[in-house]
DNA sequence: CACATCCATCGACAAACGTCGATGGATTCC
DNA sequence: GGAATCCATCGACGTTTGTCGATGGATGTG
């Protein structure tokens, strides 16, 4: 992040090139960042990060004052963002942050996470 | 993220806690994510990361392939995100990334931009 | 077997979002 | 002064999002 002069001399009409980057990877980590976009669902993420096991849908639901289908629906996004995966034992689903999260992933978690 | 074993037995109807999340932390990197959450938002931030300069918006026209408007509400996005500040140069108005970024949030760009 | 609990899914609804064309202010060039 | 360029803002539009209540399947309890 370095910081240059302003070019002195610009031409009116005319457009500069930019930096490249990578599209594809704008549209995955960008859907990343969506699904972290939410507090619910930041929170949610961050428990699981911070918690010593896996957690179940209705300890959300007591936890963050959300309805059960509200506190789903944020899961599944989570889980289709490749952040959770899910254990069923017995009446409950337990879910827990996926094992085999890619490293850069692990990275901005805990980078993020205070 | 430790992974410790399920619990074993588990009264029905009882919930158990959760770790402790803080939700003004949880507001606030909500609301940063959810400024990355855009694949073109996150371009934008990708190529001011990159950039030895400032950028200006007919730079950023002419290579997203989107129109003026809709750019200029994305950069008005990041400059709500708190994330870019801007400087007039004549008919021009270049934008950087912001020189006073919370030491966390360049932790973050710089984990997260390849 | 009947009943209770947990949870995913559906349908609905208001709010927020991404995009565009049109407009107008600011600045520079001729 | 007149014309051209850059850009922010407005208004509009269809799409996505966050939330809920209702429903039904799965599992365990008595």
């Amino acid at each position: 992040m370095t910081v240059k002069e302003l070019p002195v001399v610009r031409q009116r009409g005319v457009c500069c090139g930019l930096p490249a980057v990578d599209a594809t990877w704008a549209e995955g980590t960008a859907e990343l960042m969506k699904a972290l976009g939410d507090p619910t669902r930041l929170t949610m993420a961050a428990s699981l990060w911070k918690a010593e096991g896996p957690i179940c849908i209705c300890d959300f639901t007591a936890g963050l004052g959300l309805s059960q289908p509200t506190i789903s629906h944020h899961m599944a996004k989570l889980r289709e963002a490749g952040l959770v995966e899910s254990e069923r034992r017995g009446i409950w689903i337990y879910y827990r942050l996926r094992g085999d999260l890619a490293p850069a992933t692990k990275k901005v978690l805990a980078q993020l996470i205070v």
